[in-house]
DNA sequence: GAGTACCGACCATTTGGTCGGATAGGCAAA
DNA sequence: TTTGCCTATCCGACCAAATGGTCGGTACTC
């Protein structure tokens, strides 16, 4: 899954099961073993991606703050130029597409979103000033992966955006 | 390229040259007849986006404001709600996970984005407040294009953003 | 000896792309 | 007007390559 990860940021959804067998070191034949089938594969890639980006996340979680919007703050800093790691688990976003075709799979989307949610609101910050807050997030880690954001912008944004947590 | 784009935004990047003839109603040949390779499509469509997401937006501009800001809220209304071509003109994102492949549309998006921000930006807005509420925007209309934002919360959204146009 | 991980040969199908030719419209000369 | 020619559009047959997936077999572990 690495291996699929890897290139399937490199050269979006068209990667071939011989590539990734091959960058992984297994034969064709051994990744099917794994992966029943190129679906299937993508699918976990899918799910790893959701988990991963929220351990990310949650990586960047201050304890040591005590003011609430702790999460939403680990948030900002996870799209906004912190994790990079997090920022690649948010931006493999050519998986995304092809998401209409597992119906369960778009179910488990909707309910991370409002997973999310819970957990951003959950110490009473407004949800609406949440959304607003990493809805921009995500514009700018999406507009960073096409090389739209400079560093400086970047980190400029995230400053707003964290002080803006802050009532 | 009408018939390209709708299968795009259903099946994703992974559309066979033969579907997209069959929707257009013309043989594969004549379809390579036009562009002469399946990369020169995409490109096609890649340009065509652009400008249709341009117009779409500029269609929104409400000439009778007279408080700076116009371009900015017509962006805001084109992604949080307004036009559904805008929306999908934006949307049509799995086309742009293979930008990378084509050195100058990357340049082009680069220059497109740059362009964008000396637009919005002219009538004396300030930067880092328009890139705010772009991002924003445009991060509320990649999650409406997962379902994972409900007609109210868009509608909510968009008169935040709004508002926030007014300094 | 049972189960798991993996290989490698194999196959039917699909894919992007080529090519020779058919059709039709425009334009100039006769 | 007619004739001839040229170009643009488009077809359909064709091809080599690649692809997803199957299957029988092997090696290793518990």
């Amino acid at each position: 899954m690495h291996a699929a990860r890897e290139l399937v940021a490199a050269k979006g959804t068209g990667v071939s099961l011989a590539e990734v067998a091959e960058l992984a070191g297994v034969s064709k034949g051994g990744l099917l073993h794994h992966f029943p089938s190129r679906d299937a594969l993508f699918d976990a890639m899918r799910r790893d991606g959701i988990v991963r980006f929220r351990d990310g996340v949650m990586r960047l979680v201050d304890l040591s703050e005590n003011r609430p919007g702790k999460i939403l703050r680990a948030y900002i800093r996870a799209l906004c130029g912190g994790d990079p790691e997090a920022m690649e688990a948010f931006g493999t976003s050519p998986l995304w597409n092809g998401v209409n075709e597992t119906k369960e799979l778009l179910e488990e989307l909707g309910e991370n979103g409002e997973r999310w949610m819970r957990e951003l609101t959950a110490d009473g910050l407004d949800e609406g000033r949440v959304r607003l807050i990493m809805r921009a997030a995500e514009g700018f880690a999406a507009a960073a992966s096409f090389g739209e954001e400079s560093p400086e912008t970047l980190a400029e944004a995230r400053a707003t955006l964290l002080q803006m947590t802050y009532d």
